[in-house]
DNA sequence: ACAATTCGGTTGTATTTACAACAGAAAGTG
DNA sequence: CACTTTCTGTTGTAAATACAACCGAATTGT
């Protein structure tokens, strides 16, 4: 596990903690490496979560497929990215989504009780950990926020604008790459492909902006 | 402030805690009370927020007026919900939408800091209110998360279907009662209300549903 | 290098939705 | 009780979308 010491450091969950530190909290929290080959799932949907869980390789995407087959990408794990967090309390429903790995992947798995408890020796940096968990769950909750805003738009063409100028803003600069190819930006936008691809087109022809697989570029 | 402790006990963050602890613990966290008359602005897009909010009185709505003056109603706030708690981070982005009084309705705030940080005088409940806090915004989280699932389904039927179906499992009992009228509904669903007044007869003309205002039956 | 597969763009058609406009019912007001 | 305002359902039309089907380009595997 401590070959991925410097990945956890630059999570929100350990900022803040040196590499003694981090390497007192994994004991300390009782964490867990798990591995997965591209396409395995990581979690399913209907299970019961106890423990919070962070991405230190690879990639994950979080889906559901309705009743009739039809995927949803509802969203992507990056490394260093933490999931499962929201499912931790102890009422909490079962877990209502698929995490699957879109590469190869690692995680490491945390017991919420006992970061959520202060431990009985004292372990000095427990209280950050709390806090950083509080602040990247809050930032969590508000990247939901901004997705349903994309999503809360009636046309592609308003929720393409949405998307791409939040994306845009996030990297600080009209020419950026997205992290989906075509089918998962319609699924992540909950549209039809082809009419995506239409509209990005058409707006391409109106000088709205530019693109070349996942490049864009807006004017 | 008093007058409101039952409410607040009844909240998820001071679940566990009785009346004399729930009293430390507002003098502990400098609590503040604030009113608003019906349709005042209690929170505005662009600020940004310390503090916690829990409603003790009245009802809100969170929403946003896009560019073109489009309102989309994202969430709505009744007594005894916590708020805010996603924007209360240090390096938190500013507030993204509005929160409106759609009655007389009374908050209470509280600084973040204080709840997140141990107080210096050991106050005895600080930590569990911190748990309660943790556990009930992983509890909103998983609220938006579904309201992204009914905002995915492609169609205004599948929404209806998908928003109903979840609304009559939450209350138990294929007869309920919705917290919206139409408009509001259409805006909650993000579809015209037309289209979805429209939609509502054509699954009531098909057996599926009845409804009377704001009331529900599904077969 | 070749075959197989994935990916992105295009088109036509059937379906669905948005929008505007209106009318009757219900609720609020003086 | 009139009057006004809000709410809900209805309709027709224009616009947007989903869907299926196809093709060429790019990518992958052998």
């Amino acid at each position: 596990m401590k070959k991925y010491i410097p990945t956890l450091k630059r999570t929100k969950l350990f900022s803040g903690l040196v590499d003694d530190e981090i390497i007192s909290m994994l004991s300390c929290l009782g964490a867990r490496l798990c591995s997965y080959k591209k396409g395995e799932y990581v979690l399913r949907q209907g299970e019961h979560l106890r423990d919070i869980t962070v991405l230190v390789s690879g990639n994950l995407h979080i889906q559901k497929d309705d009743y009739w087959g039809n995927r949803s990408i509802l969203g992507q794990i990056s490394v260093g990215e933490m999931f499962g967090e929201a499912y931790v309390a102890p009422e909490s429903e079962a877990l209502i989504n698929d995490v699957i790995a879109t590469e190869d992947s690692a995680i490491i798995l945390f017991d919420v009780r006992r970061i959520i408890t202060t431990c009985p020796s004292a372990c000095r940096f427990h209280s950050l950990v709390v806090q950083n968990m509080f602040f990247a769950i809050s930032e969590k909750s508000r990247k939901l926020v901004q997705k349903l805003e994309h999503m809360s738009k009636r046309s592609t063409r308003e929720k393409l604008i949405s998307y791409l100028s939040e994306e845009a803003k996030k990297q600080n600069s009209s020419v950026f790459t997205i992290p989906f190819n075509r089918q998962q930006l319609a699924d992540y936008l909950s549209v039809d492909r082809s009419a995506m691809s239409n509209e990005l087109c058409k707006m391409r022809d109106e000088g709205m902006l530019e693109f070349a697989k996942n490049n864009f570029k807006l004017f």
